[in-house]
DNA sequence: AAGAATGCGTGATTAATATCACAAATTACG
DNA sequence: CGTAATTTGTGATATTAATCACGCATTCTT
């Protein structure tokens, strides 16, 4: 899924950037919680931002991260007044903040513009339409595996022997995703090791079985587009 | 969630449908599968129709169903070149089709009407984040209350003793939201029943005790505006 | 470079769900 | 209406996953 920023003209960017307030926000640190009133819409310069839902003590669900060139703030500024998730910066951001009064403004004044935001918004539907499907129809082994194919077609690299993810990953991260235990995923992962499915140095995997993932979510029947986290 | 004709002044939504070609499907009818090509976007004037995928042999997931005023396709004529889900009429629908193309110069030239589009995507959005977080994160009862309470937002009434849900719920229909066998959800429904929990006249259902629910979904501290299915 | 904090792996045990196999109940329809 | 088709309930059993309890590995910090 290509980042917002990346979808717009120049004069579209710019419109946007000129009507936003700059602000630097450190990594750990909170941008809005959940049940906060929606006051401004995100773009993010550089950085990575982390949405996520408390589901108890000590439990998280990641909704999405999204990094540079991307925006967040969408489930609150176009869906009801008050945000439905926790937005953390990962890492250290520099972010630009639009009032909810003047982005309604600009989409109204501006059709096409409006139009890229609300292909964006429908993507991440599919996205999360999708994830269901995986997460809940194929047992855990299916939820690991969605996450690690979502990682591929974001962050994969084709080498000769297989997809090479760029980005480290965390086996709690996985976990985080589909709300199974940390166990659990290890259990799934070190699996995958031993059969010569997966292979990893440290936290940077490298899928070499691409087929048994997608058999085992049967892929072929799916006309996703957007099979991102 | 209101549906998205509903959303529109009178001049919008003319403008819309006098773009459409009228379109009658029975009861049964496939309009599109997974994996076609996006052609149309769709309006409901009168039925309902279900978006579903297809999981294995026998095995289908809900994604969602709309009915009158409302509208369907988004994922697809918004997100990809390929629709992602199944849509079959449930009963009898009148529906207008109208072409993609179509669709995208009207919303260019008419950005407040786009901005209704946006929202009604971005509300599904909210709803479909938060429905992961419920069908994950508290075992199959906490998904099948989860399916409570979506109806009862959707087609509630409250009563003396309870919300009265207006709509037939069959037990099958739950497991199909919420990829959890019918037998569990059987098992289920009826230990709250037992318990006074709910309360049905055969596919009526009745929720007596909702703060049930609702700590069991730890609703207090979840912020989510559009909680339907 | 040492100690603290965080993350991971793994066995044993318990708990939750799926599956299978029917019987009973309900609904559809000719 | 009465029969067929669909939907539901329920016990028994098999699987799957969570939990608990640690020790080990890795990474941060100073």
């Amino acid at each position: 899924m290509e980042p917002l920023l990346q979808r717009l003209t120049d004069k579209d960017y710019n419109l946007l950037l000129m009507n936003s307030r700059k602000m630097d926000v450190n990594k750990g640190e909170t941008i809005y919680n959940e049940g906060d009133m929606v006051d401004y819409f995100y773009f993010i310069h550089t950085g990575e931002i982390r949405l996520f839902k408390r589901t108890g003590p000590n439990k998280e669900l990641t909704i999405f991260t999204r990094g540079e060139d991307d925006a967040f703030g969408e489930i609150g500024i176009f869906s009801g007044l008050k945000y439905s998730n926790i937005a953390d910066a990962i890492i250290d951001s520099e972010l630009y903040c639009m009032e909810k009064r003047t982005l309604e403004n600009i989409l109204t004044d501006n059709g096409g513009l409006g139009l890229q935001f609300t292909r964006w918004v429908a993507e991440s539907l599919e996205a999360s339409k999708a994830k269901i499907r995986d997460y809940i129809s194929f047992g855990s082994e299916g939820a690991v595996a969605s996450v690690f194919i979502r990682y591929s077609n974001m962050y994969g690299v084709v080498k000769p022997d297989g997809v090479c993810i760029t980005e480290p990953i965390m086996i709690q991260d996985i976990s985080k995703h589909i709300g199974i235990s940390r166990e659990t995923v290890s259990r799934i992962v070190n699996k995958w090791k031993e059969r010569g499915i997966i292979d990893s140095d440290n936290k940077y995997y490298m899928l070499k079985k691409m087929d048994y993932f997608k058999q085992l979510l049967v892929c072929e029947q799916c006309g996703v587009e957007n099979c991102v986290l």
